[in-house]
Formats: structure tokens, sequence, C-alpha cells
RNA sequence: CGGCUAAUUU
């Protein structure tokens, strides 16, 4: 039992085929873990996420009772790798689907750019949640397209338009397009702002050209990620600001 | 029983 949970860790930081496929090996060796749903499950995530797809299916298939845990995994190891035929067939063949797979759906469409395809899937989900709504808008903002975000934005649930996750989605539509007025007074109205909606911001400062104002919200956020960072960073060396790209990476503290 | 899957920012 806490053995599973220390395979589980293990699995889940294989980075590439070769840890993984060492880990599977200690986990075959250690008895019959590979037998137990969780540990076959996190499996076919390892091998979805290293790329190697054959052996996220063939663990798969090897599985006794499948759940929706390991029929959205192997869904997810397909839309990762762009193999959206391939991720619509195992979306046909599945006689549970719930919002994760749908959402998962929806989002392999959008990862090609094909936002009719993408909106076909949310208008037929039987059922949508924060994650779902937030998707679409994300979807709709990422390729530039204000108005289909904004009327899907308007359109959410309140419980839902209220929140952060929500709210930086539709910002990052408006900073896209360029309209940073309108995302300053969405981000203001903001009564729970994350790091998600200061890196926002952040970065919209510096898509639309303005430095100055993107150093100012990195100097008032009131916490900096691995994003934030990265964002100053890669601003100042694409401007050619190679000594203060310097100064920033030096700042930088470090993680894990 | 729970623990494993989808989303918003670089």
């Amino acid at each position: 039992r806490k053995l599973e949970i220390q395979y589980a860790e293990l699995l889940r930081e294989c980075k590439d085929l070769d840890a993984g496929r060492r880990v599977h090996a200690q986990v075959v060796a250690a008895g019959g873990y590979c037998r137990t749903r969780f540990i076959a499950n996190l499996l076919v995530d390892m091998y979805g996420r290293c790329g190697s797809l054959d052996d996220a299916r063939r663990v798969f298939d090897g599985i006794q009772q499948l759940n929706v845990f390991s029929c959205n995994l192997l869904l997810s190891a397909y839309v990762r790798s762009r193999r959206i035929q391939e991720a619509k067939r195992v979306f046909d063949g599945l006689t549970h689907r719930d919002v994760v797979t749908w959402t998962t759906m929806m989002r392999a469409y959008a990862m090609v750019g094909d936002l009719q395809q993408a909106r076909g899937v949310f208008d037929r989900m039987p059922e949508r949640n924060l994650v779902s709504w937030v998707s679409l808008v994300a979807t709709y903002a990422q390729a530039g397209e204000l108005q289909s975000a904004k009327d899907v934005f308007d359109g959410m649930p309140e419980e839902v338009r209220s929140t952060a996750a929500a709210c930086n989605a539709m910002m990052t539509g408006y900073a896209k397009s360029g309209c940073l007025d309108e995302a300053k007074l969405l981000f203001d109205s903001m009564t729970d702002k994350d790091l998600v909606s200061w890196n926002v911001m952040l970065g919209g400062f510096v898509d639309n050209a303005c430095l100055d104002a993107a150093m100012q919200v990195f100097r008032w956020m009131p916490a900096r990620d691995l994003v934030s960072w990265n964002t100053v960073l890669q601003a100042y060396g694409d401007c050619g600001r190679f000594q203060d790209a310097k100064f920033i990476f030096s700042c930088m503290p470090a993680w894990d």
C-alpha cells in the first residue's frame, strides 16, 4: 500500500522513456504491482507523457477492470502526442465519458487549431465544469478570436465567470488582441487575483511592447514564480537588452 | 475510503 504510493511518485518523476522503463521494470520486479489498476493507470500516464503510445496502449490493454481514469489517461496520451485521429477513435469507443473525457477531446481539436471541431465538442458536452468553460475561452483567446472569447465568457454561469481562472483566460484574450485597457479593467475588478493573474498582466505588457509597464507589474506583484521570471528574462533578451537579462538571471532563485 | 486523468499565465 505505502509501497504503491512510492512507486506512484517514482512513475510521476520519469521524464524520459529510459527512466520510465527502468521504473516499470523495478515495479515488475517488486511483485504484482503492475496488476493493480492504480499502478497500471500510472504506467499508462507515464508512457503517454514519454511519448511511447505503443507502450501506453499495451499497458492499457492489459488492465482487467478499466475505469474512467484508465480511459482518460489513454485518451490524454494520444492527445498530448497530437494523434487526433487515434484520440477520436478512443473517444468514440468509450462507453463511459465524463466531463474530463469531453474536455480532453475538446482540447485535442484546439491544439491543432480546429476551433470549429473544438466548439462542436463543447456544444455536445452533456455537462460542463469550470475547466471546460475556461478551456474554451482560452482556446479563443489564444487564437486571437476576441469576440468569441467574450461571448463565451459572458455566457458563463456566474459562479464560473467570477473565478480567477475564467478572468485570467479572458484577460489573456484581451491582451493578445492588444486591448490592454480592457485587460487591466478586468484585472482591477478581480477580488481573488492569483499569481497567474499577475503573470497574465506581465505577459500582456511584454507582448504589447510595454516593457516599462511590465517591469512595474513585476516589481509590484506579491509573488513571482518561474513563469514570471522567464517572462521578464525573455522580454529583455528579445529586445537585445542582454545586460538587463543577465542581471535578472542573476537575481533568479533556484527551484527544486 | 481515499490516492492516479482534462483547464487559465512563460
